[in-house]
DNA sequence: CTCCAGTGGTCAAGTTGGTTGACCATATGG
DNA sequence: CCATATGGTCAACCAACTTGACCACTGGAG
């Protein structure tokens, strides 16, 4: 019973594992390989809107400093632009460049592929359960990456 | 669709991001709290027996220098000793201590504790089709780490 | 209005887990 | 016996993240 769980548990990691090489191989073939998937993650913070820096600190569960170090990457690379916050000069509210919504789109794609890669390796009865069994399972905490 | 198949890939990287912390803490409670997943993947490989250094990198997809830091640590900590190999005089072969094999054996128990809970909140049909698929789509290739 | 605790952000330095490259010792097949 | 391959180590470097100090602005209490 222990042992049935732990293969379990070490099933998901095999396939957490394999879906972020999946979904990194899908990007660099898509040319960005010039991001992360601690990126990726940002980028959805991001295009949810009205974003600022220690939004993304707080969704990836990382310190503010790292989280402006990541930012800074992305805009340092033409996928996000800072511009002052209306509302409060203290903060600066993120948005995406094109480029920055070329790179979504793609991540998206390149995930799907390798979730479509599952679809055909399971009967349409099993994936759905799976699916169904991800979605039971998921009240989304904040994303943590980066377990070192 | 393709929103379908996000979704799903998000909802496998966030089990797996609250796996790897609900055995963390249950490693903590546990009296263990100096020991990394990383370093749970290689006990899993050195109690399987005759490992090597070289092993050890090759189980974890990181170099062998790496791979020697991480196992200085964890003969530094009394979890690992080596011992020369009969059959090659390079060579050093791994195994657990009696400490080790405690760590492992919490470490087992930790993971079978986050994954009763997810068969708590599963229909019993619904835990079951999930384990289904997860072995499915299991063929384990080497277990990366530390995707940055 | 003034003060001040709280928050958004930055700068600087240090830690850590990994890499690459050079190297030695032993193994192994011609 | 030599050539090449393999296990391991040492040393230097790098990237991602942390901690700590700090500044600028906010917003409520007096």
């Amino acid at each position: 019973m222990d042992e049935e769980n732990w293969t379990t548990a070490a099933a998901v990691l095999g396939l957490a594992g394999r879906l972020i090489d999946g979904v990194q191989a899908g990007m660099s073939a898509r040319g960005f390989s010039d991001v992360r998937p601690a990126h990726g993650f940002a980028f959805a913070r991001i295009s949810a809107g009205a974003a600022t820096n220690a939004d993304i600190a707080e969704h990836l569960g990382i310190t503010k400093q790292a989280a402006s170090q990541l930012v800074e990457q992305l805009v340092g690379r033409g996928y996000v632009v800072r511009h002052p916050d209306p509302r409060d000069a203290r903060a600066r509210l993120l948005e995406l460049t094109d480029r920055g919504r070329a790179c979504t789109a793609a991540a998206e794609e390149a995930a799907a592929e390798v979730v479509e890669g599952w679809r055909a390796r399971l009967p349409a009865e099993g994936f759905r359960a799976l699916r169904a069994a991800l979605v039971a399972l998921g009240p989304p905490g904040p994303l943590r990456i980066s377990w070192r």
